[in-house]
DNA sequence: TACCGGTACCTAGCAACACCGAATACTCGA
DNA sequence: TCGAGTATTCGGTGTTGCTAGGTACCGGTA
């Protein structure tokens, strides 16, 4: 990827964890793991780590430490109601977003 | 909107600034109110008149000074070749993102 | 004339976010 | 013992959009 997708990630990378902890509860490095699988080559773990300590601050997730066999152990986070609520407006407007880009690409062509 | 709509901007105003310019080529005030009048409410007018100073800079856009029968001569930006080039790198990481958050909204539901 | 609103552009300082690079710590196999 | 894989943390950097102003030109109105 590229330098664009820095910049676009902005904002979009908390939307993605989130929906990501929607599914089922989940640990940073399991979730850079994760990404890195789904093609999204260079997300530096910092950030991820970064994020989850952020939502946490700000209520949107639940965390339980849980040790791990194989190294320190894991900090688990899971999406809890408030963060359910902001994941809804995320969709919102992301929704918003991806139309008018949408709209835009057929335009221009 | 909101705060998200903020984050999620970045990056991506910059590509829908691009798409209008590819479409024909325009100003700062007037782009700001076409994005007013979709919906982006509360775009800051110093918001565009930045971006559009940057694009220049980078050498995306090719700039003409055009006198006004209402006000200051304005500064209409249309697209180069080099921009149009950027802003195919622009739809083709739109596309992967968009395709993966798609992805993600229909499993997490 | 004086003033206001619409047109059109610019700028300095701020906050948020993703990246980089490095550090810490635990476990296991060579 | 030492490296590799697991797992987290942190300080500093660059880019970006927002805030909140300012400049300037024009027409109409009081």
């Amino acid at each position: 990827m590229g330098k664009q997708a820095t910049e676009m990630l902005k904002g979009t990378l908390e939307g993605i964890v989130l929906a990501i902890l929607a599914g089922r509860p989940a640990y940073g490095y399991e979730i850079t793991a994760w990404l890195r699988d789904q093609g999204f080559s260079d997300i530096a773990e910092g950030t991820i780590y970064a994020l989850l300590v952020r939502v946490e601050q700000r209520g949107l997730v639940d965390v339980a430490k849980v040790p791990s066999e194989k190294g320190p152990p894991r900090k688990v986070y899971s999406l809890n109601a408030q963060g359910r609520e902001y994941l809804e407006e995320f969709w919102t407007t992301w929704s918003f977003l991806a139309e008018r880009l949408e709209q835009l690409r057929k335009g221009g062509k």
